[in-house]
DNA sequence: GTAATATATCAATAAACATTGATACAATAG
DNA sequence: CTATTGTATCAATGTTTATTGATATATTAC
């Protein structure tokens, strides 16, 4: 049945799971680290010294990128390690795409 | 010649055309105000009556997304009727892919 | 145990942004 | 002309969010 009160046959779950990935997604730092784990899998000193970014400041925009299982994180010895969370991703383009460009 | 300083291939410039992008669309109400205009090209006041939003503050969006020129007005004797600009729109999502999901 | 390194958290600040109410502008009707 | 309707702008407010500096936690090396 097509929700009338939004005017819109996209569901208000689906709008606010697209809205919260699009402001996750929408900082340049965050754009940058995910830019960068796509060479592979990077600890925090990596990304950091890279991205020429405070430690502190990445810590906090991996944190966030991780609470939206953007990216997965895996400690080895006194390192973490980052990675790109591909299917989420694959998952939240194929909701861009049904909710921007999709009928 | 790869951008080192960023330790990303894509440049600066397409980063921040993204972000910006992203930006706009990361709001509730403009994203549902883009999948309402998905059925066609309505008046401002179709829009702020079918959504449920305050009249100004549907304005104030409009301006944001036509600033964005992911809408397009046309006014119309008293009414402005906004559409989707499909090209636009087909253009960013192009560079999202490009910087999400491209090597 | 202590020191050193890697990462995370906390508190404070500042900037960006959404929302609201009031008002202005533009077009039409009378 | 005035009144009405549709839309935009402005100023004020409150909320969210990025950033920074200081500190805490965790792991390894000694």
């Amino acid at each position: 049945m097509e929700n009338l009160q939004v005017g819109c046959k996209i569901e208000t779950k689906k709008l606010i799971e697209l809205m919260e990935y699009l402001k996750v997604i929408s900082d340049e730092n965050r754009l940058r680290i995910l830019c960068f784990l796509k060479h592979g899998e990077r600890c925090v000193c990596e990304i950091h010294e890279t991205l020429n970014l405070p430690q502190n400041l990445t810590s906090h925009h991996l944190k966030i990128l991780r609470e939206a299982e953007l990216v997965i994180a895996r400690r080895e010895g006194k390192w973490i390690h980052y990675r790109l969370n591909d299917e989420k991703i694959r998952c939240l383009t194929k909701l861009y795409k049904e909710v921007i460009l999709g009928g």
